[in-house]
DNA sequence: GGCTGATCATGA
DNA sequence: TCATGATCAGCC
């Protein structure tokens, strides 16, 4: 595989997303050499992962966004023949048991999503993976609107972790950012405060965004899939 | 286990 | 048909 340099500036970074779009997964792969899986059962990831390993992020770290030094998260988000999201979009893990003093202005939900690079590729499943071309990208920060919808979820599912209702929590809470599992299977469990303050055994949860509001980021934006 | 990257697959 | 809950892979 050939390692890509990480770009300096918000431009640099740009133009490079821009250079792939109406290529397939597969031109993208081989001008890395990055073997291609058949299929995504087995890999879920491997999209995410070739398009940053394209684009130079700093690959391996952590908490931070993926372009930190430019204070950019990118994204890669299935979509189907019209455009829309064919999937949610996970955020962040959730805390669910040192939240104390945690504030929207200070989540990682608000922090991965303070500047958002989304990187929309074609993700029907009857496309074969290696057909699956990307599209034009789209550099999005939250308007006072979106953050304020965010915020709101974000708070009344934090409120309920922290009243100890993580169990009554399903992906049904939240207008636009949902609360699900996140782990390697069912048998991963984390740790968490019942409604008695007791400590329990639970699954891992994420923050996750509902196709509502990727989708209005995709609409505002007007991606089209760029032929070639 | 817990974080990163996500999509799969089944029940409603 | 589609969203929820479950799951896959790699790194540390």
């Amino acid at each position: 595989m050939k390692i890509q340099s990480i770009p300096t500036t918000e431009s640099e970074l740009m133009q490079r997303a821009k250079s792939i779009a109406g290529y397939s997964l597969h031109d993208i792969a081989q001008s890395i050499d990055l073997p291609m899986p058949p299929d995504l059962k087995k890999q879920k990831g491997w999209v995410g992962q070739l398009i940053e390993l394209y684009l130079g992020a700093n690959a391996g770290s952590k908490a931070e966004q993926d372009f930190a030094h430019l204070g950019i998260e990118l994204k890669t988000i299935p979509i189907n023949r019209s455009g829309l999201p064919l999937e949610t979009t996970f955020v962040s893990v959730a805390p669910l048991l040192s939240n104390h003093g945690i504030t929207w202005q200070s989540s990682h939900v608000k922090y991965k999503l303070s500047k958002v690079l989304w990187i929309p590729v074609e993700g029907d499943r009857t496309i074969a993976l290696a057909e699956r071309r990307v599209g034009l990208p789209i550099l999005w920060q939250p308007s006072p609107q979106q953050e304020q919808q965010l915020k709101q979820d974000w708070q009344e599912l934090m409120d309920m972790i922290v009243l100890g209702q993580i169990e009554k929590i399903t992906a049904r809470h939240g207008e636009f950012l949902q609360i699900r599992p996140k782990a390697a299977n069912g048998k991963a469990l984390t740790q968490a405060y019942n409604e008695s303050g007791e400590l329990i055994m639970t699954r891992p949860r994420g923050f996750y965004l509902k196709k509502q509001f990727t989708s209005q980021i995709l609409q505002h934006y007007i991606t089209n899939l760029q032929i070639r």
